[in-house]
DNA sequence: AATATTTACGCAAACGATGTAGTAATATTA
DNA sequence: TAATATTACTACATCGTTTGCGTAAATATT
């Protein structure tokens, strides 16, 4: 019942416990008969190495942490996807923690992370994380931490992200190619890297086309649904309405399709719509969805990629490095003018 | 840079390191004043326990292991939700490990945490997850497990479920209600539980109802998404087609929703479905999808709950106990007779 | 005042694996 | 043949915490 351990194996052998430690581990002090031995007895005895006595010993947790505010959510369940793939065939195991967009919960997190729990930690911040002297202390523990997606500029490490600002020009770019004249951006907190990104490419693309940028059309939504139903009602309700919406993020254009259904608002007659999405059924929806889609599971996989990369060099400094990948715009139904 | 440990604490309180761990566990043999310099002081230098260190001592790893056949996927993110949820109530960190409905993974991911580096599983098995004997063997080693969805009934333990034979009754007789007269199941493999409680239900509505059980209506789907698309394609071809689906899980309906596009299908009109889902969009599909819905995050949050009523009493033994929790019939377009 | 008890702390042995330093025995070389 | 190198192993300290036991001083009991 209770796991065998390498004193045990070692007196069955009548072997030292560090020859056996050693055979197991390859090391050429050990003679290859010896080896076999104790190699086939361990197969036999279902020995493996107790991960706490050789995490406190190396100093080495095989562990990576993975922190995002959501996993009930098409991208970041995609990206954990990615990253859990990579982590398997490292060897490594993956500690999940979501912070539910809490900023405080994010703090919490990272000092329970700090005490060599894991060797690395690839994360996503909270819409709310514009302070950062919590991520930055942590890196000082000498843990590194890859981002992804929603990045920390002014943390110096690798960080990867998709070509947000200019899926923010091409998204907004092809409402007004479909003769949308009044844009609203649904945005979701100011504070972090790619809705800043997201809005410039928006922004961009309205003064090209010598269009006004009305501060009301940009509604900021939050992590509240209710309230942001609430907002997304507002802007569409009474004459003034917008007829075109860029969703910054795929709850918001879910959000904006259950108003509209409820206000009886024809998509895309009266408004199109276009949105960040991973979404598997948007071409399903009615009408179906065009979205920007990001390449959710390989930008968790390059994100764990490049955290392993430094790990296997026992490099806990990873200089900054940016890595874009690009993201897909898919035209559907819900952003077309009807001919 | 580096944690400060034990024996750094030690040096500067001038006390010797067992008394700095005690009074941080709070043990009456520490005089109060003594606690609450070493309590200051700890704070102050940012002091937390080494966890590789006390787990090796304590035997106890404050982890426990998510096994899951997929995290994308809308059912098992929400009960990785509720699972989080109460492993951070609990001060308990999580691991997630993804089998991809690969029986030999499964059975490598079991091995490898054999020694020791959680306290407890909460899994659903793999849809071909027949034999179960390393899921035994595991338990042998003194970690239980708990079962949550695609339970194993052969294990002695709890197992958190849905009410699945009722939920296929209520689904095919809704379908029926609706004037189905040849409804088909679109199963994912035969060995797991779910599948078999849900055909139970399937079978006993059309028993009930004089309907014949035809084996060719039994569609036995897999895990190959492209695989799955043309057996569907096949049920659908020709005239002979059934007049209504039973979908048991959901990307087999997001699957025939696909087919009947292609094959330019009217839902609900020539054939009616229905499903197990927690698609948030259900309601946004064209047609709005109807769904049997599983209370995810709930199933999650008790098996959560389950594991941890027994690990704080430092039992590894769980008895059997199923708890069963109900699902919900959304009814919608897709499943109802046009009048 | 003598004894018993409590309080408050330190010592040292675990937990299991690893790696350095040491030691016989054998092999190689001058 | 003696000196040196190599091989194949063992002993032991170490990682950071925890915990049973020991003990001196303070307090309580008779």
């Amino acid at each position: 019942m209770a796991a065998v351990n390498l004193k045990q194996l070692a007196k069955i052998l009548n072997l030292s416990i560090s020859t056996v430690s050693k055979a197991l581990r390859d090391s050429h002090e050990i003679g290859d008969a010896t080896k076999e031995r104790v190699l086939a007895k361990a197969k036999e005895m279902d020995y493996t190495p107790n991960p706490f006595a050789s995490g406190l010993r190396r100093n080495k947790s095989k562990t990576i942490a993975v922190v995002v505010p959501e996993v009930a959510n098409n991208y970041f369940s995609l990206a954990i996807n990615g990253i859990e793939r990579i982590a398997q065939e490292n060897d490594y195991h993956v500690l999940i923690y979501l912070t539910h967009e809490d900023i405080e919960k994010e703090k919490g997190i990272m000092k329970h992370l700090e005490n060599k729990r894991v060797d690395g930690v690839l994360m996503s911040v909270t819409m709310n994380t514009s302070n950062q002297t919590h991520l930055s202390d942590f890196q000082q523990k000498g843990i590194p931490i890859v981002f992804f997606d929603r990045i920390c500029n002014e943390i110096e490490t690798a960080k990867i992200t998709t070509d947000d600002y200019i899926s923010g020009i091409n998204a907004t770019k092809h409402l007004i190619e479909n003769n949308c004249k009044d844009i609203a951006f649904l945005s979701l907190g100011d504070e972090i890297s790619i809705m800043q990104k997201r809005k410039s490419g928006y922004l961009e693309e309205l003064h090209k086309n010598n269009m006004e940028a009305k501060p009301e059309r940009i509604v900021k939504c939050g992590n509240d649904d209710e309230m942001n139903y609430q907002l997304v009602k507002e802007l569409l309700t009474g004459k003034n309405k917008p007829d075109g919406i860029f969703a910054s993020v795929e709850k918001l254009a879910i959000t904006t399709y259950q108003v509209c259904r409820e206000l009886n608002i024809n998509i895309p007659e009266e408004v199109k719509i276009i949105c960040f999405s991973n979404l598997e059924t948007a071409s399903l929806l009615s009408p179906s969805l065009s979205t920007i889609t990001q390449p959710a599971y390989n930008i968790g996989k390059t994100a764990a990629e490049v955290m392993f990369k430094y790990l296997d060099k026992n490099k806990t400094y990873i200089p900054n490095e940016n890595i874009v990948l690009q993201s897909t715009l898919h035209i559907r139904e819900s952003s077309q003018q009807i001919v």
